[in-house]
DNA sequence: GGCCAAAACTGAACGTTCGTCAAGTTTGAT
DNA sequence: ATCAAACTTGACGAACGTTCAGTTTTGGCC
């Protein structure tokens, strides 16, 4: 009685190599999230990932390619749970009010993410790919409901991604006080055409908890 | 008749020191600008420089030290010039519009420039650093003089520098289209909580040319 | 001018790391 | 049972940043 509950079972091989690239992004983002993404080996993260040194390289072509799918899931994730708190909202820019202030709290705070930011172009450019969806379509909502004032959504978000992560680089290396990330999501509303008094006001308004891990 | 001209006619040594060190920045300026940071190898630079490997790190500690030195100069020698056309401006806000235009026009359109926006933090920081000091300034008078809004003018100009850069970055691979310099301009007055219109405005005014090389 | 200690220079050598590859193993269809 | 295709392995090559023991240069002092 051969096979027949689902079309393709999925072979052994499938399974493996969901396996090890699952192992090897987990590896990756513990050893990076730990080292920073220079220092990290990629002898280390295959040692993690219970695969040989070679086979790093069948499932990503360099060093910064894996780096860049570690960034990229994480901000993936992170996109996806503020979508899910902020979906209930009807003010669209408080929508994007939201989303720029839980990603300068968590690459701020959550020490997972420090030693990620000195690779600013990758981390902001991880940004841009991944929350960009939403934050473009918030951007574009918010400027037809007449509360945004923005002409090229995608510009404007690709300048938030590098601003949010020169900002928090600076505050997780003390150069900048804790106390700057309020005034920041301030200033990327200011960027949307919206005057400084309601930037203000949205910037302080109640926010939702996320949801934990 | 011994020396008397100055009191410390300053040795060979010094004199060596001076044009090795000089040789080493011009070295290490143009092998970055032409193959990138990271491809630039330090051989390559201590003999284009005319020294021994070795002696590169008399003058510089690392690589990277020789590289934020390399960028340090190119930002401070663009900030003299930008400072030397607009003292003669007396709109504060329009001085700070000319900075940011001129260095974003810069980033963008010359050469020797464009490879080294891929160390985006390293550069940013180099701005931040080098022309901070007049651009902080800038915003701080234009603020007293009601111009701007700029609670932080460092935070803001923090945010400024890495928001240049990535869309510096964007525009050299044709990630995005020339044509949004201007718009970026404009948002980056917006962030200084002059309204959109006024910011419209004040990037689109005449602009003197800089003075040439 | 000759001498010498200190400072600077040199380039070969070191240690580390990324990425490759020939050889070995696993898989699944026949 | 057989076998080709696909995957894995870890030793290895190449390249690069940095170090250091040996050499040269410098400038104050007899």
């Amino acid at each position: 009685m051969a096979t027949n509950e689902s079309p393709k079972p999925e072979g052994r091989v499938a399974r493996r190599q969901k396996r090890n690239r699952r192992a090897l992004l987990d590896a990756g983002r513990w050893i990076m999230s730990q080292k920073g993404i220079d220092a990290a080996t990629m002898l280390e993260i295959a040692e993690r990932a219970d695969v040989g040194a070679g086979t790093v390289y069948n499932y990503f072509k360099s060093k910064d390619d894996l780096a860049i799918a570690v960034l990229e899931e994480l901000m993936h994730e992170l996109a996806l749970k503020i979508e899910q708190v902020t979906n209930t909202f009807d003010d669209d820019a408080q929508v994007y009010a939201f989303g720029i202030r839980t990603v300068i709290d968590t690459a701020t705070h959550d020490l997972r993410w420090r030693q990620l930011l000195h690779r600013s172009e990758v981390m902001a450019n991880a940004m841009f790919v991944q929350m960009g969806p939403f934050a473009i379509r918030d951007l574009e909502k918010a400027t037809a409901a007449g509360r945004f004032m923005v002409d090229d959504a995608r510009l404007t978000w690709k300048m938030a991604t590098h601003a949010i992560v020169g900002v928090a680089l600076a505050v997780t290396v003390d150069e900048l006080p804790d106390s700057v990330i309020n005034e920041t999501v301030v200033r990327l509303l200011c960027m949307t055409g919206i005057g400084r008094g309601e930037a203000i006001d949205l910037a302080n308004r109640d926010r939702p908890a996320l949801p934990t891990d």
